[in-house]
DNA sequence: GCGACAG
DNA sequence: ATCTTGTCGC
């Protein structure tokens, strides 16, 4: 496991991360289609915070596409580098996924995030946000639907509706499984918001949350937990 | 002004 | 996110 520190220059109030976000928006790229789902490998990143201690502990976990088996793993663990507000959690997250992502043995591939891209105050949530800094195809996958609105979907699962701020739809409310609440996906970078769709179902055959943010969950957790003892014990 | 609000 | 036991149902 990598530790990090908050990086020089990182911002200290809610105004200059915005005008981070605002100047880092006009570099996502939301005219590529993306990897085909069921190829390659598909990297799943989460967080998990003990804000008692301030330390936070970020997980990247590798899947082969295909079979969902886990081909790769890495934690990174560091100090909390912002407080938790709404529009402005990759500020919270990013410098410890980053440090997880790069001590991957291969390369990501796709990655999916808890939370969103486009669908943001500011069209750039965690998904954009952490495309642009690596390059790679990012979407986001969240659990709620924040600020947005939208139709319940049919029961079946593969049902979708609009994600909608006003009359834009800014990612959609899919079902992964019949009858259960969907989940909320939007586009981070380099891949459609079709494909990303198509992603979710595929990484999600059995539970509502895709199987990349299931491992990623767990691992960052079990990172927490074994962390946490051994920064606290000076 | 007040409340809501990804994780 | 996190605090938290049992419990209803497939």
């Amino acid at each position: 496991m990598t530790t990090v520190r908050t990086p020089a220059g990182w911002p200290a109030t809610e105004e200059e991360a915005g005008a981070v976000q605002d100047a880092l928006r006009t570099k996502v790229v939301l005219d590529e289609a993306g990897p085909p789902p069921g190829t390659g490998h598909v990297t799943g990143v989460d967080v998990a915070y003990d804000d008692e201690r301030d330390v936070v502990a970020a997980a990247a976990v590798v899947l082969d596409a295909a079979t969902l088996d886990v081909v790769a793993e890495s934690t990174a663990v560091g100090r909390i580098s912002f407080p938790y507000v709404p529009g402005l959690l990759a500020f919270r997250e990013i410098p410890t996924v980053l440090a997880a992502l790069e001590a991957l043995p291969r390369t990501p591939g796709l990655v999916v995030c808890d939370g969103y891209g486009l669908a943001h105050p500011r069209r750039f949530g965690l998904a954009s946000h952490l495309g642009v800094l690596t390059g790679l195809p990012v979407i986001g996958v969240a659990k709620n639907p924040f600020t947005f609105t939208y139709e319940e979907p049919a029961a079946p699962r593969g049902s979708a509706s609009p994600l909608l701020a006003g009359h834009e739809e800014v990612g959609r409310a899919l079902r992964t499984r019949d009858a259960v609440k969907p989940v909320f996906v939007s586009v981070g970078h380099r891949v459609s918001l079709d494909n990303a769709c198509a992603h979710t179902l595929a990484l999600a055959p059995a539970y509502r949350l895709p199987e990349t943010t299931r491992r990623a969950d767990a691992l960052c957790r079990r990172a927490l937990r074994e962390a946490v003892p051994a920064l606290t014990a000076d």
